[in-house]
DNA sequence: ATGGGTGCAAATCCTTTGCACTCGG
DNA sequence: CCGAGTGCAAAGGATTTGCACCCAT
């Protein structure tokens, strides 16, 4: 399912006001650079977007600490891939902000991050986590691996 | 599973001899601490209990180079819970080493982890990728809620 | 006005690296 | 012996925090 960049822009919007937290411009570039992006940005690609765009460049500390507000909020999803920082995606399987579970595959050499989502997996999951009594909340699921462009590009290599 | 910590050891020796590696007793150390845990200890976890061990603490550049080695060989899983730092178990899914995949239950309220696995849930997820044009090669599983434990010591507990 | 937000830089946390010294083979 | 291993401390990268100043409300 694809998300609406604009329609997520105007529910952290109204998310600030409900809460009684100002409507900065800081906050709102760091936002939209996410909810258009379609990406998995690192705080680092978040603070490069909002530079590149119209208004002037927003300071690390204030990305990190919208980073935080939009999570809480449930609008934006955090990930880490192991890379040894995190990533940022529109959208939320958690939150009241829209979106559904998905899963991802990190391609092993080039990095693209391909999505797919399966009721069933998801319903297999939440079982196989009762069964040791455990009760799931939410769950990420990885796969590494060779992305299409890759496999094609060096049909040999050998996923890492 | 259970994996044995001692045959574990013993395949580490070969593994370093097999390597032109000194086989020192920091090294040993290191292993045996991971592989007679039996749980997910994070770097500064393994330090502890190889300070506590009879031979004098290890420094924790070497802490972090033995663990490099027992990755590579494949007798030690290294996992990233998210948690902002490491965690190694013995074993590992892909490497000549032994055990087999298994999927992580992580509780949010104790840091418990519980483990299982399931060959149909493994097959399914290779599917998956597969059908998105994804050759996979290994993946990780995690899922956050409550253990049994912290269930009954707090039935109303929301996982965060 | 005014309380929170922002930027900068200093501080943290985990992990890696440089280098002189020590030890296993 | 000798090259690789070790410890210490300094360096690194991502993220957080303290504090004086600035801006939405």
């Amino acid at each position: 399912m694809k998300v609406d960049g604009g329609q997520l822009l105007e529910t952290f919007r109204r998310y600030l006001r409900d809460h009684s937290l100002p409507v900065t411009h800081q906050r709102l570039a760091v936002a939209e650079a996410i909810f258009f992006s379609g990406d998995h940005l690192s705080a680092e690609d978040i603070a490069g977007q909002v530079a590149k765009g119209g208004a002037g460049p927003v300071g690390t500390a204030t990305v990190y600490r919208t980073l935080e507000l939009l999570v809480g909020s449930g609008l934006v999803t955090e990930h880490d891939f192991g890379e040894g920082f995190k990533r940022y995606e529109p959208g939320s399987s958690g939150g009241e902000g829209g979106g559904q579970p998905h899963e991802h595959c990190i391609c092993s050499s080039c990095g693209a991050v391909t999505e797919f989502s399966n009721d069933r997996l998801e319903r297999m999951i939440a079982l196989l986590a009762e069964e040791v009594a455990f009760r799931p909340h939410h769950h990420r699921l990885e796969i590494y691996g060779l992305c299409r462009r890759c496999q094609q590009s060096n049909p040999l290599a050998r996923a890492r």
